[in-house]
DNA sequence: CGTTGGCACTCGGTAGAATTGAGTGCCAAC
DNA sequence: GTTGGCACTCAATTCTACCGAGTGCCAACG
């Protein structure tokens, strides 16, 4: 913004006119780098509008009274408040990758290969080397997918496990433990009529469970009812963690670290701060934007990945509000489409 | 030590007298309590020896020279060394849980079911708030598990899954991505051919893979290496990591709290740490006992878990060297005693 | 001889005072 | 509207003094 020679005086779609902008804009970046409240002629001389820093005095109150600066206390500098980040990350060019990073992930997605989870596990390793920040890889729901495969295996007499393999190469296992005991000719019957049942179906599907009251079609009722119930509860969903030692360097004081921990150990938030914040539309969540108190010194960066168009997993970034946002943007950019277009190139691989 | 009316002067295992012990003893407790260097007086104090604080000072400055003790600086008061801790570890009466927190764990033992998975990440999870420490569960290989059910399941002409079913109820899965396509009939053919070669062996067990040069043989040779080939890989091991955040709450300083965490980020070293403590035969592994240079702030509690007598995996806590060994000793104890017979009994249930 | 009280000494931690300096707000002048 | 000048503010730094916990040493004591 306001980077360009722009003649017409074609105000950014908030309400700051151009000097305000690059103002706040010469804060922000200024703040990001440095940590420390940033001054009226560190302002003045770095951004390139020729003006003094009593000018940029003046225009900075107005910014604090409209909430996008604040000074910690008379006498100081000002540090952007969360509307201010706000504000510079809508009006954020955006950025392009470092070279070396580029070949980094290029070189990165040349390589891999195995199963999705380890796939999703090694991105979250390289996103938070990428960045230095703490990444999150929300892997891809199976919920609409359809049963490839279904065994029940008989571990003992009343001890069964469920085994099913989805159309996109995910297996599902689960317990199946009915209050009678079971022949293995019975659980090699319920395999086969589970099946037949459950095969091309996906978990939504209703499927017509059989009434009879024998053992075979008890353990078929409870294998299915068992399956179903998978759904809500995890919706396959898997996340993982990377760089959470990050999290030690990028904030400072113990009680923050402590908090966000605490929050990334809790793999359900997680995955409903990330789904919220793409539920919202945005790809940023700064301060108090996505509902998690003990988050409020954090931003949020997501990007989604899509498999034939449907959205299938997200990744993501914390930081600190003063993270840089530019460049992690561009990397869970980057990393999302490399990511989105690896699973695109497995589909139709063969 | 020294707590019971010992008469004789039958020295404890190694070379302290008792006296030197008692104080030895007092310094530890006193410091794991308060984290502050302590004094003579402190000491004399406390401990239910009769003596002057002068006479303890003497003490200590013998406990120092012998490296049990050291001194921050001349005027403070001492601090324990590893070697001190070792000893006061060495020379621990096994402590008792608190009660409440009996309960907890009986309560917990009493209500958990599912898969291992579950119940292994969630006694991490119960691990760590009975404690205050990070925690870590390792799962156990299923290296000599026998093979109930093998299947290889097509995706797509040259992308098929392996699921393998194993004896204690871990399921693994990898896939088979032959340069060559393949037939429905040619995957499910090869599917039956696994499925007579595999099921009963083991992963260590050599098979006789057909050398024919059909394409079904090519998919059964293919998918026997790439099942044995898992073994040496990941041995089935998992690991599961409870209360990272308190990492936060029981280290100071930010750089070793980075330092462990970027630890705990390494699975596989998490494995092998355990593993080696558990093979030195210790149970306690203090400073640099165990070879990571980046944990010499930490201790490491071990308990192995066991199946059938045969290791199987371990719980594992993970404090600063002043942790609080008793509780910590207990809390891992009797969790590993809980999570063996937890096993146990699902094996025989049925 | 081991134990003890006494005592001088050390040195980190704290509290207060003085100082510095970055940065502000205001204002008069351009 | 912009600018230089200027008085003012206040966190951070430095310095000083001092306190006191704790030591090491020693002479005396049973």
């Amino acid at each position: 913004m306001a980077r360009g020679s722009a003649k017409a005086p074609a105000a950014p779609p908030s309400d700051l006119d151009a000097r305000k902008a690059t103002i706040l804009e010469a804060v922000v970046v200024e703040h990001i780098d440095t940590a420390q409240p940033v001054g009226s002629s560190a302002v003045a001389a770095s951004a390139d509008l020729q003006v003094s820093p009593a000018t940029v005095r003046s225009e900075m109150v107005t910014l604090e009274r409209e909430g996008y600066l604040a000074q910690p206390h008379t006498s100081a500098g000002r540090i952007p408040t969360d509307k201010g980040y706000r504000y510079f990350v809508d009006h954020l060019k955006s950025g392009v990758l470092g070279n070396v990073q580029q070949h980094q992930v290029r070189e990165f997605f040349a390589n891999v290969r195995g199963e999705v989870e380890d796939v999703l596990e090694q991105t979250s390793t390289l996103l938070s080397q990428l960045t230095s920040y703490t990444s999150v890889v929300v892997g891809a729901s199976h919920a609409h997918t359809t049963i490839l495969s279904v065994q029940l295996v008989n571990l003992d007499p009343r001890h069964h496990l469920l085994v099913a393999v989805f159309s996109d190469g995910s297996v599902v296992k689960h317990s199946v433990t009915p209050a009678f005991e079971s022949s293995h000719v019975d659980v090699t019957e319920a395999s086969r009529q589970l099946h037949a049942l459950l095969i091309g179906t996906t978990l939504e599907s209703t499927v017509q469970v059989p009434s009879r009251h024998d053992n075979v079609s008890a353990l078929v009722r409870e294998s299915v009812s068992v399956l179903h119930a998978e759904k809500p509860q995890v919706d396959g969903e898997k996340v993982f963690i990377g760089g959470s030692s990050k999290v030690a360097q990028v904030f400072d004081g113990v009680e923050t670290v402590r908090q966000v921990l605490s929050i990334l150990e809790q793999e359900l938030l997680v995955v409903s701060l990330v789904q919220d914040i793409l539920d919202q539309g945005l790809s940023v969540a700064i301060g108090a934007e996505h509902g998690f108190e003990s988050l409020s010194a954090c931003a949020v960066i997501v990007a989604p990945v899509t498999v034939d168009g449907q959205q299938a997993g997200a990744v993501g970034l914390l930081g600190p509000t003063r993270m840089k946002y530019r460049e992690a943007l561009a990397a869970a950019e980057v990393v999302s489409q490399h990511l989105t277009r690896h699973f695109a190139g497995e589909d139709d691989r063969g």
